[in-house]
This record gives structure tokens, sequence and C-alpha cells, in this order.
DNA sequence: ACTCTTTACTTTAACGCTAAAATCCGCTCG
DNA sequence: CGAGCGGATTTTAGCGTTAAAGTAAAGAGT
């Protein structure tokens, strides 16, 4: 490894000097500064960022800490990096597997030290584990679950957006709607508060909530969702639509849905949350409720930049609004 | 920030002993360690693991430095993550946008310096950029470029990959199967490769190649697939089979298929690459070209891992082998 | 009683960088 | 012509950690 002594040695100059050619901080006279230019050349030297970071109490890095680097994540992540980087950071992203483990070792002392601010999608930590963590570093949680008063929040209205596309759905028609992915926990989280609207929507159209239709599966993948349907299939439970937690369940419902040769939206509605890419160009086209990532993104890393820029003011709480994209999915579409 | 010394001080011992407690490494007195894990509680206490990676010269932390967050890297980063991590290091993900700026800059000494190994996909970099780096950090590249001897690279059996999935087709009654996303680039990259692959099918059932048939895009995204094939469409160029470079491309063609009212695989055959998690689902199911990622991200890990521990035998260059999975969107098929 | 270990802990010296203070030197000005 | 100034460069001092060498004291061996 070349070091900056490397380099002063070679050029004849003090370290400093090659720092402040480096760094262009004090002025450094003409011909020296390209000697020392010459010798980092010559050396192939770059400064030593571990040695710069501890110095400086700075890593200029932001961390964007995930469930998994899949689907609504990955596809978050890439709104993201824009924003970060425009502010001249670096984005990095981890994995906690959706653990609490590894969500509590995310926010460590130890970790959020090598970040200027941390980005934390939450599924796995309540609020009281929360409200152990200590810590003055930025950082905005993101996701469904219930937090502490004082970390800025950004989450959706899950909520609302399940309840807008279960509406949709018995407004064309549906009277027997699976909640599919859906489940009835009682502390906040993605699947209770989406079904909470699923609910809401059945009760304003004056329709029983027969809990038989709240579908619990064991992940959020497309072959948890078809297996999970496939059963209710199998098992006579009679329905006509399916609002599925995620668009990655609904895809799975749409595969369940073919191989049992029921049409869409024929025979079954569906809807999904998310609007990933995807969603847009699974035919029929699926009818998603859509929670503007790209706004999300924004509305987090704007919170994160203005703490990282020494805001004291209470922390924020927002509720990303969400709309209904209506596709091919359900009959009020194309 | 609390340092060592805070609980040195706090607990009336000298530094290193407070290390050789935290770290477990020098055995200390049970007394004494009872009041250094005291005094490390009562102030909350955790390691500075910047100043630890300096003075170590390890981070114990692997990049992957992907071209986005999204689709195929996700799933792949996600496999790769389990097996970093059960080495006792960390997996973090960079992203570079594709372009040969950002990917050389993520091969800089700087950044170099701040990880123990780095996986890099190249999509943006040629072989003569390539090889201007000049480092003795471990690094194991990803991707269908050309790249130096000394790497160790692992890359996907494109040609044969595209050879299988388009004599697929052909072998089940497709006469004119367009390459939508394919290119006639010379240099060696996922486009061209793949590209070859559908043309020695051609050549291979006797059948002449049409380069009307070659449809490149702009960017591998549904939209840009389903766009460009829809163009196909309203050219009036005959056709009745689809090889999509990627599946995400895939998919795109499927929407465009559906819109046009050309049915698959009645009227269209159509055949992908990567075979994501999705294309399982995405009726009729997406017949496409395996990798078999888990695969790739143990060759991968493993050739990074055999490097971290100090080998100094030639690189190695691994083509990872490909199978066809079968599904509905080809005449094979369910 | 004196070496020789062993155990428990401390001191020293980096890792590579840079903010801040100090020094050096040529030049202007009263 | 010496004080004073300003620009260029160097010295000093640390960021927080830990490997390695050092010390001090208690116990073992002859």
């Amino acid at each position: 490894m070349v070091r900056m002594a490397d380099v002063a040695r070679e050029a004849g100059v003090s370290v400093m000097t090659v720092s402040n050619v480096v760094n262009e901080r004090l002025p450094v006279n003409e011909p020296t500064r390209a000697r020392v230019m010459a010798a980092v050349e010559a050396l192939g030297y770059e400064v030593n960022l571990t040695a710069r970071h501890l110095r400086a109490g700075r890593t200029d890095t932001v961390a964007f800490i995930v469930p998994s680097f899949h689907d609504y994540f990955g596809e978050v992540s890439d709104k993201i990096a824009p924003l970060i980087e425009a502010e001249g950071r670096h984005l990095v992203l981890e994995r906690t597997s959706g653990c609490p483990e590894h969500e509590m070792a995310a926010l460590s002392v130890a970790r959020l030290q090598l970040y200027d601010g941390v980005l934390l999608s939450v599924v796995g930590l309540d609020r009281d584990q929360l409200d152990r963590v200590r810590t003055a570093k930025p950082i905005v949680l993101l996701g469904e679950r219930d937090v502490p008063d004082r970390f800025n929040h950004v989450r959706l209205a899950n909520e609302e957006g399940a309840r807008l596309a279960t509406a949709h759905m018995i407004e064309h028609g549906s009277r027997r709607i699976v909640g599919l992915g859906c489940t009835f926990d009682t502390a906040h989280m993605m699947t209770s508060d989406r079904r909470i609207g699923w609910e809401r929507a059945h009760r304003d159209a004056g329709l029983d909530v027969d809990a038989r239709y709240v579908v619990p599966i064991s992940t959020f993948t497309s072959a948890a969702g078809r297996d999970a349907l496939l059963d209710v299939i199998a098992s006579g439970l009679p329905f006509d639509g399916v609002f599925a937690v995620t668009d990655v369940v609904a895809l799975g419902a749409v595969a369940a849905l073919a191989e049992s040769g029921l049409r869409v939206p024929t025979d079954v509605q569906l809807a999904g949350f998310d609007n990933l890419d995807m969603s847009r160009f699974v035919p029929p086209g699926l009818t998603s409720v859509d929670a503007n990532h790209e706004g999300v993104a924004e509305t987090a890393v704007g919170l994160l930049h203005r703490q990282m820029a020494g805001w004291t003011g209470p922390a924020e709480h927002v509720v990303a609004p969400v709309r209904l994209v209506v596709r091919g999915s359900t009959r009020g579409g194309a």
C-alpha cells in the first residue's frame, strides 16, 4: 500500500503538502504541486478512506438497510440511490433478512458509526425494541411497523390502499374477496393494516366480514401466494375476488388462477399492492395500489438530509398517500 | 461518542485492559473484567469500527457492486449474502448504473481499501479499461464482458443458452424468431453473445438468418421490450417466435403480444433468459434459460474466498452452465 | 534466598490521515 | 534597515484502536 508518506518522500516535501495538493485545501506553489502530482502518478497513490474517515469522523456514506435486496426493496433502492448521490455521498445497501436481531445489529452504535446516516426498512422490530435504540445518528425508518415518536418515519397509507383496492372490486361486482396474505395481528404491521382496509371496504359496502377469507401466508413470495390460493380453491370456499398484500403475492395468485382455469377478471378480480414495474406487464395488467416509490424515496431522503444537516426539531411521521392504479385484472380496467 | 478511554477511566484500568475484555484476547482477572463490563454497560460503549479497520488493515466487509439493485441483480445479491455472512463477513451492495466511470471508480484503489474483497458485475467496462486496474485486492468479476486473464471471472454460457432456447422454439415449429434485445456488436457482451446463439440455432436447423429479426432495445426493461415488439408488430414483419435477451424484456414481450391479441404459445412462442423467480408465475409460464443463480453465486464467492485466503495461483475463468426451463410460453411446455 | 515462571496488567508505538499551530522566508514600508 | 506582513511549508498532535513489548508481583523450584 502506498501511503502519503511515500509520496512525500518521493516528492521531497512534507506529508501535509501532499495532503494539501491532493485535497486542494491550502494553496501550494505550482512547481511543488507539479512535483507532488508527479509522485502521486508515479506511485499510483490514492487516499486511504478508512484513515480519512477516522480522522474526519465522517464517512460521507449513507446506508439503506433492507430485509432483502429483491423486488420492492430493489426498486425503492434504485430510487433512493440518485438522491443520496446528488448530495455527494455514497449509498450502500445492507440486508437484514427481516429478522429482528439483524435489524437491531444494524442500529447498534458500532454499525452506525460507519455511516453518516441510515435508512432502515423495519419489518421485524416492534416499538419497544426500537425504543431501546439510543443514538444521535441521523436515522429514518421506513415501513409499516409502529415506531417511537422520536424517530423520523415514513410509512404507506396501508389501510386506505387496501380499502381502495377492495372497494373497487366490490364496486365492480365482487362479493367474496380473499385477503391473500392478510392477518388478524393486533400489532401494526403490513399484513394487519391492509386487512383492516380490506375489512373496512366490506363494512362500507354493507357486506359481512368473513374471517375465512383472510388467508395468511408464510413468506411474501409468489410461490407462497400461489400455494395459498390453490389451497383456497381446493377447499371449495367460493370467491370472486382476491386482494393480495403485495404484487409479488398477487403474481402467485395470477398463476394459481390461470392453472385452475379461472379467468381474470371475468371469474375473479385481482388487485395487489406496491405497483411494481412488473405489474403493468403481467397480463391482463395487475390492478395495484401505488405508493409512489419515488415520492417515498424523496420524503425519506429529505428527512435524512435535514437531520444530517443538523436539524434538531421534532421527528416527522409521514404517511405516504396512495392511489389505485386500475388495470385489466379488475373490471374497471381497460 | 464514548471511547475506550472513557471506559478505562470509569473502570480504573488502562485502555488495553478494556480492549482485552471487549475482544476477549488476553485473559483478564474476573473482578477487573466485571468492573470493565459494568463500565461498558454504564456508558453504552461500543467499539469504533472505523478505528479498528484502520488499525487492523481489514474491514471484514465484502462489496458486491452491481449496475442496479433491481431484478436479476437483486435476486443474485440475495443468494450471495448468506455465503459471505457464513464466513463471518458483512456484505454491502453498491450501484454503478452500469456506467463505465462508476465501475472504474468502484475499482479505484481508494474504494477498494474499504473492502476485503469485491465482486463486480461488469457491464460498462471493456477489456482495455479493466486492464488498467492495478491492485492486489481480491476481486471477482461477473458478467458477460471480456476481461483480462488475471481477473477471476464468472460468466454465463450465453451463446449456448440462447441457442438452446431458440433451437427449442424452432423444434416446436417456429420459423421466424425475433431476437428481442439482441445486437450485432462485435465486442463480447450479453446482447451480442446471445445473438450468436440465436443465429447458431438457425444455422444448425438449416434456416437463414435474417438481420431484420435482430431487434435492439435501449434499456433492458419490460417497457423497452414491449415497445420494441409493438414496433415489430406494427411494421408487419411476420414472426412466430420471440427470444428475449432477459426475462424482464420477455415480460414486456408478453404484454405486447397480449395487447396485440397474439396467443402464446399458439401464435407466437416466447423464451427469455435468467429464469427469474417471477418467470414461473407469469402465465402461461415463461420458458427461460436458467443459469443457476445460486451456483453462480457459490462459484463467485468461492473464488473470492480463495483469493482472500491468500491463493496466488492463476485466476479462473468460469463459464456457468445453463439449462433450458421449458414452460407454457413454448410448445414443448405443459 | 535467589532465579525462573506465570499471571495480570500497562506502556509504547503505530495504522494513515489532516486541523491547527508553528516556522521560515522573501518582501514591503516607515 | 529592522519591524511587520503574508504566503508557503512544516511540525505537532491527535482521531480510536490494538500488537507487541515491558513491568510488577505472586508463586514454584532448587
